[in-house]
DNA sequence: GCCAACGTTGGC
DNA sequence: GCCAACGTTGGC
């Protein structure tokens, strides 16, 4: 079976943690901690593979939207907040030995020529069936196919092709 | 701030 | 297993 995947969108709000943010940050790469949804938890164990292209999407922002491009850094790892009593992600009921929540690094590769509106998104023909926005989705990981990444990339003021050290097909 | 939509929890 | 109550997400 096709395992699908290759491009992703992935909901931060900029004021918790923005792009820019991870664009500042050391290697522009950040350790994507905290999910605590088992769909996102099943993407992010499963499906990403370092190399992934990922859209990064600012939620409740102003205006909500897709805010600059990035990849997929590292296979997932066990995320380390599950085990710190002191984080806020913190959950007994994990173990080392059978985590029950995941993470991947994030490195950002390309700012945005326009940041690309939520609004502007519902308007493009070509983005209809994206999951990310399908009513009530809640998910902070959700799968893009090849020719929504390409549309949105256009939409963005970007060229092909995808993120530096992306491996084509 | 509001509230629709969804996920999770827990009583039964 | 059902489902009501509750908490969270996230656009507006």
């Amino acid at each position: 079976m096709d395992r699908g995947g290759r491009y992703w969108l992935m909901k931060s709000e900029p004021e918790v943690f923005s792009f820019e943010a991870l664009w500042k940050a050391k290697n522009r790469t950040t350790l994507w901690d905290g999910v605590r949804n088992y769909k996102a938890r099943s993407l992010l164990r499963d499906e990403m593979r370092p190399g992934d292209g990922v859209l990064f999407y600012h939620s409740n922002a102003d205006p909500p939207g897709v805010a600059g491009i990035a990849e997929v850094a590292s296979a997932a790892v066990a995320d380390p907040t599950q085990f710190d009593p002191a984080s806020e992600h913190f959950d007994a009921e994990s173990s080392r030995d059978d985590p029950r929540w995941f993470a991947v690094e994030v490195r950002a590769t390309e700012r945005l020529a326009r940041p690309v509106s939520l609004a502007a998104m519902r308007a493009e023909e070509g983005l209809k069936e994206m999951v990310a926005l399908q009513r009530g989705n809640r998910l902070s990981v959700s799968p893009v196919t090849e020719s929504e990444w390409f549309v949105l990339r256009a939409m963005a003021g970007l060229s092909e092709p995808g993120p530096v050290g992306s491996r084509r097909p």
